[in-house]
DNA sequence: CCTTTAATGTTTGTGCCGTAAACATAGGGT
DNA sequence: ACCCTATGTTTACGGCACAAACATTAAAGG
């Protein structure tokens, strides 16, 4: 808790404290259960109980607090795995668990997910970006890879993010046991020593 | 050529012609060089030559237009997988150059290829789809799959379109060579035939 | 303590957008 | 020849992102 008074019942101060945190929480509850379409400045300006303007003070324009949202669901996506990873016990299990943790993910959080990419920041980082996933990830697959580690990597995130983005447009059924038969690493990556 | 008289110098009837064929063309045009958000009703209207209203005369709303042109997006990476498939020669390369075909055309229609799976008209059809490119794949599995044939298809699939999707998105850098090597058959499904 | 200043918010205005409603025209079937 | 329906137009409304000018406040330094 701040010592600055954020309580709705709190005679609304000129200045608001946390306006930026605020919009970003009032915007990721719009995508909690709308499309990333559905935010509109002026609406996540109006939940936080100020001018449709005053958002300008914290973001360039909309492009960047949908970058600031997309960021949080970075966030959210790898501690999502993490838990997953650390849940299973690590090892080929905890692999193929952040691979059907990723797919969950994407199915609980449709607009998030789909912004988190769309909408990113990096683009100037092409392979290892400073995310926990793709940390996570790459280490697994020197575990299991050996020389071929960044060709496993490449091919695992390929069928998870695909499976997830077929999914989520409709393209295939968000059924659960379907996301666990076709991120079977057995048979996807057999070559690897599944101890 | 149609009868009708399309030509920019006919001195622009009350009827257009075909407007509801021009909106579509105006609309591919527009995502030929920008993404999807950046078609407005108003802006191919002003390319047809038509009032802005006059849009609701072939779509019921914005929606119904940008799944006109999904639907023909749809039918062109069909095609191009066609193509691609008929060019290797069908069998183990043609599947393979499928795969290839879906992914570059991804990253040579950027904008259409995301409107295609965004705004796509079925949801209805889970798994089968009447679209090419689905009916194809289908019957490439169960050349080389055998009773694993709905799972190598969904692997594919996913692959395919995971891996153009992070490239779409910058998450990968569009390098052909990469394609090459992520979407390589033989380490993929190294359990099936290569003849 | 008081003043200045930078951060933060407001008001007002512009030009887009999607779309609804009422009206206009034209071309084909009776 | 006539009307009916498909197709287009005008007008209007509310919402949007964003720009410019102005207002308030908290904090920093004398």
């Amino acid at each position: 808790m701040l010592t600055v008074s954020t309580s709705k019942i709190a005679p609304r101060a000129y200045h608001h404290g946390d306006l930026r945190a605020a919009l970003i929480e009032a915007g990721l509850a719009v995508l909690a259960g709308s499309d990333a379409e559905a935010i509109s400045l002026r609406e996540l300006a109006r939940t936080a109980g100020v001018s449709p303007t005053a958002v300008y003070r914290h973001f360039p324009d909309k492009k960047a607090l949908l970058a600031a949202l997309a960021d949080a669901g970075v966030a959210r996506l790898g501690e999502a795995q993490r838990l997953a990873s650390e849940a299973a016990g690590g090892g080929a299990a905890g692999f193929a668990a952040t691979g059907r943790a990723y797919v969950r993910f994407a199915l609980a959080n449709p607009a998030l997910f789909r912004l988190s990419f769309t909408h990113g920041g990096f683009a100037a980082a092409p392979t290892q970006s400073s995310d926990t996933a793709s940390l996570m990830l790459r280490g697994y697959a020197e575990q299991f890879g050996g020389a071929d580690a960044e060709r496993l990597t490449l091919q695992a995130w390929s069928v998870a993010h695909g499976l997830a983005m077929l999914m989520l447009d409709g393209r295939l059924p968000p059924d659960d046991a379907l996301i666990d038969r076709v991120l079977d690493t057995k048979t996807l990556f057999p070559a690897q020593n599944h101890t």
